[in-house]
DNA sequence: CGACTAATCTTGTCATTGTCAAGATAAATT
DNA sequence: AATTTATCTTGACAATGACAAGATTAGTCG
């Protein structure tokens, strides 16, 4: 329960560095990111996110989990709007939604695939990030009628997929294809669908 | 012409500061990247990186294009190495020496794509890159005849290529292809062809 | 209700870093 | 040879991450 701000205790301090952290992402890049800037945000001392995140790496852990969970979320929400509940277009929703999320939080989205997975910080990073591959994995299953994880030509789909929409996402958030944002969003959706097809040959 | 080092000009150290630079990167990450350690390792003071780069950005931006150089050269070396010399072939070698540069210099790949690119910081950036970016489009342009600036359907190809090889090297780098990365580097090879060909459908 | 314990937040400090300014040294030019 | 320019050093300052110690509140138990 989040109380008076202007307590000794913030009540759910938490939560308001995450926002508040996520701001400060989204505005200075990861390189200018600050705990110092979240903390003055926030409106507590400069060494209250210390207790909660330990360090810096901490923070931007705890971003990368919320990230994984939203990026998720964001795959879930197309599916749920495409009316189509054939697999094959279900798995193209969910690579819209995959954009979705990179395009509306770029840093973000950055961030969550600039962490090593060798080495997962916290559990609940790793979870986060595996709940993700396991929602494509678990949508190829459904293309192909097998799972990934025993017939090698379906892992080799995910892979396709997989690498083709980051890539597209990537490469989109970077600046990189061009004259393509400034076309309306149904333009960039449909081109994104043709090419994920292409991926699931 | 580098002259000795124990003298007060280093003779050559722009040049030195680049390679101290990209080992430092690779050591340390883009976040641990620190100006006074890229120094230190070079045997200079702290600041005089900045006579010949401004600021911390400006060696950043100077290892990158150093990075997109190298990057199109292991492209063409890859072609090179490649006998047949038909168009489709010629393509595919040059994803793989995308993917050959992404894993050799994982850091400096992640820093050369980090960068956004509608400012380029530097011209020298700008047409390193842009020159890789050509070197895709050429790639296209031969295997199907016509120019992707010309025709939409041959930039639709480059997009999907591109965003496949891209997405393919950028997930490997981040160690999220799982089991793939203790195979020979053959079986890599074969399944980025295999994704690859897909892209081109 | 009151005291004790743990959690939460603040203040203060230090080493490191990026950046700037001023000066020292060598190279280039005239 | 003198002057100018390029190169590098020293010194300083603010911002930052990290740590230690203390202050304040919440939770618990008598």
């Amino acid at each position: 329960m989040p109380k008076s701000k202007d307590s000794y205790h913030h009540g759910d301090l938490r939560a308001a560095l995450i926002k508040a952290g996520e701001a400060v992402l989204a505005e200075t890049g990861v390189t200018g990111f600050s705990l110092r800037a979240v903390a003055k945000r926030v409106g507590v001392s400069h060494s209250a996110p210390a207790h909660h995140f330990g360090d810096a790496k901490g923070l931007l852990d705890a971003l990368a989990t919320e990230g994984f969970r939203r990026f998720l979320a964001a795959m879930e929400a197309r599916q749920a709007a495409e009316p189509d509940r054939d697999a094959r277009q279900q798995l193209l929703a969910s690579g819209l939604g995959y954009l979705d999320f990179a395009i509306s939080s770029p840093a973000l989205f950055r961030l969550m695939f600039s962490t090593d997975k060798p080495e997962p910080k916290t559990p609940e990073l790793a979870a986060a990030a595996e709940a993700s591959f396991l929602h494509l994995v678990d949508g190829v299953a459904r293309l192909r009628g097998v799972s990934p994880f025993e017939t090698a030509t379906a892992m080799t789909d995910v892979m396709a997929i997989w690498s083709m929409v980051h890539g597209f996402a990537d490469l989109y958030v970077a600046g990189r294809l061009g004259p393509l944002d400034c076309k309306p969003p149904e333009d960039r959706d449909a081109l994104l669908r043709e090419i994920l097809e292409r991926a699931m040959a």
